[in-house]
DNA sequence: ATAATTGCAAACACTTTGCACATGT
DNA sequence: ACATGTGCAAAGTGTTTGCAATTAT
């Protein structure tokens, strides 16, 4: 595990929230790896923190009120949310985003940095 | 202007609200719309979801915590969401997405119902 | 008249901060 | 030893709720 010179030491807090993450197909937030490690909230929340500056996960936003993280070394994806079990699912698609992003960019005279896409829908349990 | 059937009354307050978001290019948040309006914050939300359910305006989630709104009478559009200033400009682009939506609800058996796509960056004047 | 709407204060969910104590190298 | 990390309580945002008073039809 490569920790960035911003982050050296390899706490025993930070060790089972990277884990948690890791071991978490969808991304996670805040709120359930509270639940699920006898570790404080600050220190959880500061970590989040700490672990996406240091790039080695990724903030989430899925248009509900809480942040959500993922690991940052997968291949560029977006989401599938369910809006009954709030179940995510990652997906891949051939990206014509990016050729459009160049578009905008000139079009716009807008530097872009990143993009997100979320699908929202009903899974194949609850609809 | 044309309410629904949910929503008979046109208030003060209402038609205030209602005429702000008319007047706001970008999407417009609860807070900045309770700083414009001699309207209680409480109103303010409770239209906001009046509204919204009525289906005049749609919710718009932009990766920070606040939600904001916009007229629901406008071609489908996505956003453009500068780092720096926290503008938002409406963007139209050749929508590849609705055909993707149909391969991922074969693939995925999952059956979207609206999807979110903004990009992010530095408008012209922050880059 | 009466159902819908409003304002206020208090509660809520999620996140952040200040500070003293504890831990990793 | 000393910088870094931790826990606790308190504060900070953005949003929602309960309830009594007000307003639109």
């Amino acid at each position: 595990m490569l920790l960035s010179k911003a982050m050296i030491r390899l706490t025993q807090a930070r060790k089972k929230i990277i884990e948690i993450i890791l071991k978490t197909a969808s991304p996670i937030s805040a709120e359930e790896i509270i639940r699920l490690l006898p570790v404080n909230k600050t220190t959880v929340y500061r970590q989040l923190h700490a672990l996406t500056y240091a790039g080695l996960i990724n903030e989430v936003d899925l248009a509900d009120r809480k942040k959500r993280y993922e690991m940052s070394d997968l291949t560029h994806h977006h989401h599938l949310v369910c809006l009954k079990c709030q179940k995510v699912e990652d997906i891949n698609l051939d990206d014509h985003l990016f050729s459009q992003e160049k578009k905008i960019e000139k079009d716009k005279q807008f530097k872009i940095s990143k993009h997100n896409l979320e699908f929202f829908g009903y899974c194949l349990n609850c609809q």
